[in-house]
DNA sequence: AATACAACCGGACCGTGGTCCGTTTAGTCT
DNA sequence: AGACTAAACGGACCACGGTCCGGTTGTATT
């Protein structure tokens, strides 16, 4: 192993880092062309000169392609609720910072559309990706912090984002014509309701 | 056409119905022998005799065949919420009839399970289900009944029911090992802070 | 520079859901 | 009965996601 290298990051060959650097662009460039739907594995290769083989190694699925995809905006999002400033980070009423995650976890789902939903047909399903355990965890302690008091504030964590589900909430904008901002306010009433009423 | 036939069955050709009691028939010993998993198109046309165009014919998709597998126990469970004895169905007070319809869809996931999941993986979505659209209404109507005041019934009530979904419960039941009693306490809870809220 | 090996690569291959269209057949009309 | 037609049929065909494994290449060691 060189020594200069640092031990997280545990060798990656250059050929794989020059190949994946192809394939992620490959994919901005086809999904800007046609729309996650024209992001097929077998175009993808190809368009990466590479083989189909390299692309299941590199990202696991479609699905993990897809995360991969995500993986930047993911990261600021994370970063923003954890350290940012209020009322979505620290710093602020845990109220208020429950009602800026929702509004803000909207405007995500909004803008990245298809591709936070081409990242959820995981095989293993869409509850096991790490991301989640993570919002249900940050929305379980704001409920704490809120002065809520129940036997199970996991499961009503869970409840709550469960509430946001992509699918759920794209459906709504494009075949019903909600606004986000409908959808902010129903969040805003049910996380009010429920912690108003400790 | 026929004179002694209902209109709403529109015509249906003998051998049509013949072929579809077939396609049921093998759907079923296909998921008993082996699961749903084991149920594959290809597989479930050749145990029938039957082309594979025919059972896409019948049933659109693989998941639209799921659906109608549960069609019969979908059908009862809508009865029994509509028409049935309280506190699921009539009669009783609106919360009370609130709390029972989750704890009866939190069952009826649990006791078909896969068959439930796979009809879920819908091509327009899962949410394009008219059961599902029903569902919403009558929770709509319940918290209105149950003195519930809002600009958007309608949002909380879908809100609500995403509580509910069954890859959700699947999921915390199978690999969290949550009881069935644990959520359906956590519907209760989340159900009368949010009327009481009012 | 030669050696050795782990990691990586490619693309043929597979099973799946879904489509297409030429052919067959049930029901009706004369 | 015979002809006619709309509906139903069947299975070859397609695109896709995903797997497998023999060959190749980067990297560390000597």
């Amino acid at each position: 192993m060189r020594p200069d290298m640092t031990p997280a990051a545990a060798a990656e060959r250059s050929d794989a880092a020059r190949n994946r650097e192809r394939l992620l662009l490959a994919a901005r460039d086809l999904i800007e062309e046609g729309g996650v739907a024209a992001l097929t594995m077998d175009r993808l290769a190809e368009r990466a000169g590479v083989g189909k083989g390299t692309v299941f190694r590199r990202f696991g699925s479609r699905a993990g392609l897809m995360l991969t995809l995500l993986d930047d905006s993911e990261a600021a999002f994370q970063a923003r609720f954890l350290f940012g400033p209020p009322p979505l980070g620290p710093g602020a009423p845990p109220l208020d910072r429950l009602l800026a995650f929702g509004a803000e976890r909207i405007a995500y789902v909004v803008e990245y559309g298809d591709l936070v939903l081409a990242a959820g047909h995981a095989a293993r399903g869409r509850f096991e990706v790490p991301a989640v355990a993570l919002w249900n965890r940050h929305v379980e302690m704001l409920l704490r912090e809120a002065g809520f008091r129940s036997p199970e504030p996991w499961l009503m964590a869970g409840s709550l984002t469960a509430t946001l589900d992509p699918e759920r909430l794209l459906h709504l904008i494009r075949q019903h014509g909600v606004t986000t901002e409908r959808l902010a306010v129903s969040w805003r009433d049910l996380v009010t309701r429920v912690v108003m009423a400790t």
